[in-house]
DNA sequence: ACTATATAGTACGAAATCGTACTATATAGG
DNA sequence: CCTATATAGTACGATTTCGTACTATATAGT
């Protein structure tokens, strides 16, 4: 691959990572004091893809090592937001569940990203996000994929 | 903005973030030990966008507290990868310079995702690239203004 | 069944990141 | 000029994240 093409492959990475550290600044701003956007990652990773899996597949699934999911975990269990039940097919195990605060809490912090997703909207509106998002949907589902084998 | 317009808004920077996560996780292992992708990132932005900057601007341009900026910056000195000199205008103030092998280090770093790059155009090539990544950087530019203003 | 190996989760220490407090310099007002 | 306030950077402690080592359970081979 000559050196302008991977450029151009850099840079949309790089504008993602500009974007996502941005937007990660600003949604943290709108959780409750003492939340992080790890805690509510996992939360709505639950919601998206059904809730019960094992710490360890969360870990995989954000690229984390499993002792920072531990961390993670045992924060949003302190606080209510999930249950850690033993797995009942494997006795070194244990399954996350959502409880019903912790489905409460993901959508009120949807919810509290209204206003600031609202003046996103006067400039780019929503027929240009829907343009966007499935291409990147397709990239993620790339990586997601490439890492796994 | 009724709820499912948000969920479209809210997906498309979930969707950045996943991917951000696993590019970052997968750059970092391109990278030699011992450094992270907020070394690289100020490597990058130094050459982006021009060095000689206090390393309160950088702060600012990252979204980090000063005393991260601080920490990663005496990481970079170490390596000997900037300059870091007495701002000529502010007695106060210090302004950075990347050195010669701090350039060699950022252009080597890209050049190491030459192999993940590659893998990626097969299956997008680079007009795909080159259609997502400008409006990325449309809404980049958005969240930058916004920030500020 | 018994042993060896692999896996899930955690304890613990190291490094990165963050918030508060402090020092040094700059700016504004008198 | 002198004082009061604001700003740039850093020191220090707290939290998050990460790597290594450990315990408990599962799986494979015999």
């Amino acid at each position: 691959m000559d050196s302008k093409t991977l450029s151009h492959y850099f840079m949309l990475f790089n504008e993602i990572g500009i974007i996502a550290q941005l937007s990660r600044a600003l949604f943290e701003a709108r959780l409750p004091d003492g939340f992080l956007i790890s805690h509510f990652s996992v939360l709505n990773h639950l919601i998206r893809v059904g809730d019960g899996p094992t710490p360890l597949r969360l870990a995989n699934a954000f690229q984390v090592p499993k002792t920072t999911m531990t961390h993670t975990l045992s924060g949003l269990e302190k606080h209510g937001l999930i249950d850690m039940r033993p797995n009942p097919e494997d006795g070194r195990s244990k399954c996350v569940w959502l409880t019903d605060a912790g489905r409460t809490f993901r959508n009120e912090a949807i919810a509290a990203l209204g206003p600031d997703m609202a003046e996103l909207a006067e400039r780019y509106p929503p027929e240009f996000i829907e343009d966007v998002t499935p291409k990147l949907a397709e990239i993620r589902k790339f990586l997601d994929a490439a890492r796994d084998g």
